[in-house]
DNA sequence: GTAAACCTTGGACCGTACTCCAAGGTCAAG
DNA sequence: CTTGACCTTGGAGTACGGTCCAAGGTTTAC
């Protein structure tokens, strides 16, 4: 059977198959994600069919959190045939430990919101120390009845 | 009695007591949250003591997670001499429902993370779809055992 | 043949809140 | 008088992940 040599993806396709930007491939090229691929005879790049599965790789990380410069290190370790799990798994930790300080963080202050709304409709407008929602000089007027 | 005339500090003093640098404030007022002050006769700013709270006020609304675009609104209310509180409210209720979809999204992203983690050790790497974790090509060599 | 739709490159730009720089002026202490 | 610490300005740089641009070359459809 005369399979048809892959005549490979142009940007633009493998792009389309991301539901990305012809760009954002260009930049992964940039960046180190993605090795500079095969050119057509005039110069445009021809992708091999496995780069959507690697630009997935990369999706499914940036989906996590990860950053490219950590997917990039993840990447280099698959592409010497080795499964990334063991760097993955570090970099993971210290995103889920990165994601409790945030969520700590957040809910904090979504605290000090709540109160600080629930002073605001009543007599006095509350204090936003170490400033004051109310201007300083003229006391008696414009303030919140 | 003598009160002697307030002198004014100059940018150093003003950032010095709010504990931010000389370049924060200027570029403050870059930004039209502090109004140009006037100036010695050499040409240094020279700000009068309530600019003090002024920028405390500023630090107060970034502590709550305000932008510095909002903070200017804020005040250009509370520079007509009323209490801003009523444009603050609606601030703040957008800032908490920005904060809960974040939770909401952290919160879901962490578990994603933890089951993604509890895979890793195992047997098998699990997949980050629609990406692998393992190379592609070499399903054999460079399995997590 | 020609127009549309693709491709190439290097570089500038987006938002955010600063932060730093160079080149020069000012001011107080010793 | 000199030294050092302050001040001025406009502009560039930081991180992040793209996004867009112009100016030109290529390919495809009609």
């Amino acid at each position: 059977m005369t399979t048809k040599a892959a005549p490979g993806l142009r940007v633009a396709e493998l792009a389309a198959q991301l539901g990305v930007r012809p760009d954002t491939i260009r930049y992964y090229e940039r960046a180190g994600l993605l090795a500079p691929p095969p050119r057509t005879p005039s110069g445009y790049r021809l992708y091999p069919a496995d780069a959507v599965e690697r630009v997935g790789f990369i999706q499914g990380c940036q989906r996590l959190g990860l950053r490219l410069r950590e997917i990039a290190d993840l990447l280099s370790v698959r592409d010497t045939g080795v499964c990334p799990c063991e760097p993955a798994e570090g970099l993971l930790r210290r995103r889920i430990d990165d994601i409790d300080d945030e969520l700590a963080r957040l809910t904090a202050l979504r605290a000090e919101l709540v109160d600080t709304l629930a002073g605001l409709p009543s007599g006095r407008c509350p204090d936003v120390s170490p400033g004051e929602w109310c201007p300083p000089n003229d006391q008696s007027e414009g303030r919140c009845e």
